[in-house]
DNA sequence: GAGATTTGACCTCC
DNA sequence: GGAGGTCAAATCTC
């Protein structure tokens, strides 16, 4: 999907770059009268920043567990952190729930999971978070345990055409009711015909009874567009990632020994063949921001939180180095053979394409 | 009439 | 057993 690609790749770039900008910022303070708290923290968010960019370069698969959904949990308490060392145990939990993944009655489980924040659209009248680039047919809601506001619950519009079965979840929060947060579960696996059309078909005639979501696509999103919501703040966390769909492409500017970045897969693509398929970003380039830590201000000036559980770590890095399975993660070949040009314009329309 | 939403019932998981 | 997630018939909108 064109979408979810280039929300890896914008992603990816962040995450560099604001790795680089976090080394600026320790550079100056590599001076006695800073502190040694202070250096710390920018240390970490460093690493955090590149350990990010890295599993999005080197992860091969999805992850399947249930998640925490607003667990708020910073890479220093990740099982991958610094040293790289998942938990065994983790590391046996997501191999055998990525191989019982045929199980059909067990796909709610396993479907990979994360969440967005999303604003309220302001721009289009509607009460609704912002659209995500893809057409979602409601098909339930239902009030939450100690939640103030009802969960919507929706599916890909074009699950009986094209048996898509990504789904997300729509829930004002508690807290900041022009705030939704917007579960996404599985992978777009459609082709979504005309967004560009009905995209402006729907904008133009919102259903007034459809208080949450519009069904639009910005498959063609333009970057501006996406710029516009990079600088609306939205703030995102993630339960999940997947990068798998990164695999294919070079990155010009990171350069190895062959001047580009090798992006493995899983040596039997066991993983990549039942996984990726499940998976995908649902949104547009911008409409997500990754982050590590979860107070940042990101190099664009935007404000963003991140919300990564543990487990979620645990099984990205279990999945990617147990058994015989061990495409990626290979931290050390990343960090130190990567290059990056700091003057090079990462954001260049086009950059990815 | 087709497609989307609503909502109560049922299913799954913890 | 309870909460969350999904189904499907009824209803609504165009």
């Amino acid at each position: 999907m064109e979408s979810g690609w280039s929300w890896e790749h914008n992603t990816l770039v962040k995450e560099l770059t604001k790795g680089m900008e976090l080394a600026k910022q320790l550079k100056l303070h590599l001076n006695p009268t800073s502190s040694i708290e202070t250096k710390e923290l920018l240390l970490h968010k460093i690493l955090s920043s590149y350990e990010k960019a890295l599993l999005i370069l080197n992860w091969g698969g999805s992850v399947s567990q249930p998640q925490h959904i607003g667990a708020t949990t910073n890479f220093a308490e990740s099982p991958i952190s610094v040293n790289g060392s998942p938990r065994t145990e983790d590391m046996s939990i997501s191999l055998k729930d990525h191989l019982d993944n045929k199980d059909m009655s067990k796909k709610r489980k396993l479907l990979p999971r994360w969440t967005d924040q999303v604003q309220a659209s302001s721009e289009t009248g509607l009460e609704g978070p912002k659209d995500d680039g893809y057409s979602w047919r409601k098909y339930g809601q239902k009030d939450i345990l100690a939640a103030k506001y009802p969960r919507s619950y929706y599916r890909c519009t074009y699950r009986n055409i094209q048996g898509c079965l990504a789904t997300k979840q729509v829930q004002r929060s508690d807290d900041d009711p022009s705030i939704f947060e917007v579960t996404y579960r599985g992978r777009h696996t459609c082709i979504q015909v005309n967004h560009a059309n009905s995209q402006a078909s729907t904008q133009e005639k919102p259903n007034p009874k459809q208080n949450n979501i519009q069904n639009t696509n910005y498959a063609n999103q333009q970057p501006t567009d996406n710029l516009m919501q990079l600088k609306a703040g939205l703030r995102v966390s993630t339960e999940n990632l997947n990068v798998n769909e990164m695999a294919p492409f070079t990155f010009p500017s990171m350069q190895s020994s062959e001047n580009q970045v090798f992006l493995p897969t899983t040596p039997d693509n066991s993983f990549s063949g039942n996984f990726q398929q499940e998976f995908v970003s649902p949104a547009t380039s911008d409409s997500h921001y990754y982050s590590v830590s979860p107070y940042q201000i990101n190099s664009f000036g935007g404000f963003y939180t991140l919300q990564n559980s543990e487990s979620d770590v645990a099984e990205i890095v279990s999945a990617t180095t147990s058994g015989t399975n061990s495409p990626i993660l290979d931290l050390d070949f990343t960090l130190d053979h990567v290059e990056l040009d700091p003057n090079f314009p990462f954001d260049t329309p086009g950059f990815f394409a």
